[in-house]
DNA sequence: CATGAATGAGGCTTCATTCAT
DNA sequence: GATGAATGAAGCCTCATTCAT
């Protein structure tokens, strides 16, 4: 598939030219898209000629390739902190829908999540990269629900599958309701979410 | 704005041309998406030359936008069928959860949706026309939430919004997770999603 | 050339739209110019089909030869009315300028006149219409200069050559100028092209 | 209103990658007309990709106001020329027509000052620039015709500006004479011209 | 390693012209 | 005679990608 290993004399330097890329273009698919945000504009915002972004990345759809893979590592050390908080799972998740509403409910992160999902449904290697981060995420949110400290430890399997997907659709659902409905505020969503997430993680 | 009013003299074949194109904008946005799909496509996909679309629709824009006021359209009788049916509002949703989240779950209406969302992220005029089927849709729902068949109907406004923002936010996440996750079937989705409607419908 | 010799079974109604489609056109090039306005503009200002025109037609440069020809015949009529005029050449001259200056000055007039001879550099049969049209001009022209109310009739035929075309230059140099200088005033011309006649039209 | 500085690191290299399409887009007009003149073509011609003529001009629009800036600069130098030159100003005019003329028979060059003057009529911004170059050769005029050499420095400013509005006239109209009369020859003209120049610089 | 000049395919849209009715 | 729906070539412009330096 790839020709080109492209070797690099200084691999520290490297990542740091990736990373460079990697935050520049994410920085600009978040406020323009993926379509509108041009090559121009990603390498100047990340300070390297056009050309030298290839020397990194394969192509634009590589650049968002290593978004989802950054951002699938961002996700693993959320579900990190959960499982290494002391407490009721319920009020865990409680607690962390606080934050997580906020920042689900930013614009700008909406979009860029639309963004890959969007490119997903018709690129199949962004489609099994967020398919991928979404399965590990699910497996994370298992184990915290099979753990000690979550009421519904003893469900079936079958049941718990249900309820994350169900949660999980919630979570993306919220993301993406900003985009219609900007005028919703964080606490009216708690009022309902709240007792939803009861639901979700009590027998 | 438009010095051009186009008026067709045959209104009938008019509109059977434009449903054409609609129909074949639909298609070729679920498979390549908004950008990605070209005119030159879509006027093959509608058996029509490339130019003859712009006697129906001004730009590629208003194609798209076409297509939202459709959708609009379909989703009104959809609630002007719940509106029709007898019966507790909650056994209502829960029996229409039974069709409606296989609808969802149909991965050419998500990916139509996702174009649709997505380029609303950046395309105000989407944007508005989207937000105005959503606050529509929005009122369609508190209307029935707050009829007589439904057991929350005394409940506070603020309440009934927070409950509707939070039941949207699972239908549309629903319909994105369809991408990420494309093993997930209906049955396992209604075990959990019932008990959450049922948390959202009742006192 | 023409294939089509397109007989009409009522010549005289035929003659009557041609005259409909040539005044249409006429405006539209005057108002948008040759390419700008379109043959739907041109077919609607007529009252009359877009296809139909071309009944009468071969082309929308067809139109614009017509036009020519057209204008043609009215400078003749301007020169035959100064050649029926009494008095002394350059005093009819001089007071023919005042109503020609104004007439020249004319914004459209000016478009118009532009786009036909912007053509004309490009399109030999709009060339060798003008030309012809121009030529028979100067013929009037040195009819006028010869006849015997004229300061100037004992003139060789090159002298008076000369001085028609220096003449005419002034005129179609004070059509354009409009373009360039549009608060240029009837009266300021006059100032400075009465004695120019004076020169042009005397030993 | 332009994003887009794009500046280029070279500007040596720039300047003359500009030069190179607008001396291309000056012959194509000339040929083809603005409008027939297509970006594929300026490319050819200049010899460089139709996509790489967009990082030295916004617009096709913008080739031809640098042409016409170009034209202007031009203008200049040879007002400056009769500026700098000793002698009776009627006598300057009178050599200067000489060359003068020949240099506006040029067919070329009529070509592509009818289609700037015919760009005018209905573009704003190119009238905009050739009025603007328009004032400031009547204003270079003016200070020639009110300069120490001049024998008609002492006339009233109206009635100098008259002379120059029809002097420019017979100059723009001399060029458009030769799309019309081709035949005409550079002696004839100056027969007539020399003492029209004479009526027009003399009190 | 790094640049940015250069390419060229492809995008949306317009419009003169044709033709079935 | 008359219509206007339909065509399709051509137009201007954008942008991911390559390559000489």
């Amino acid at each position: 598939m790839s020709d080109k290993p492209k070797r690099h004399l200084d691999p520290q330097l490297a990542e740091a030219r990736r990373a460079q890329v990697i935050n520049a273009a994410s920085d600009c698919f978040r406020r323009k898209g993926y379509h509108a945000a041009g090559m121009a504009e990603i390498s100047k915002t990340a300070g390297m000629s056009a050309g030298h972004i290839y020397n990194y990345f394969d192509s634009k759809e590589a650049i968002i390739e290593a978004i989802i893979e950054r951002d699938k590592e961002e996700m693993f050390s959320v579900f990190n902190g959960f499982l290494e908080q002391p407490g009721d799972l319920l009020q865990i998740m409680v607690d962390g829908a606080d934050d997580g509403v906020e920042k689900h409910l930013d614009l700008e992160r909406s979009a860029l999540e639309l963004e890959m999902l969007s490119e997903a449904a018709r690129n199949e290697k962004v489609a099994a990269l967020l398919a991928q981060s979404d399965t590990q995420a699910r497996a994370l949110m298992k184990q915290l629900m099979q753990s000690e400290r979550s009421q519904i430890r003893h469900l079936p399997e079958h049941e718990l599958d249900a309820r994350i997907a169900v949660m999980f659709s919630m979570i993306t659902g919220l993301t993406m309701r900003r985009v219609l409905h900007p005028e919703l505020d964080k606490d009216t969503i708690l009022l309902a979410l709240n007792p939803v997430l009861k639901t979700l993680l009590t027998p």
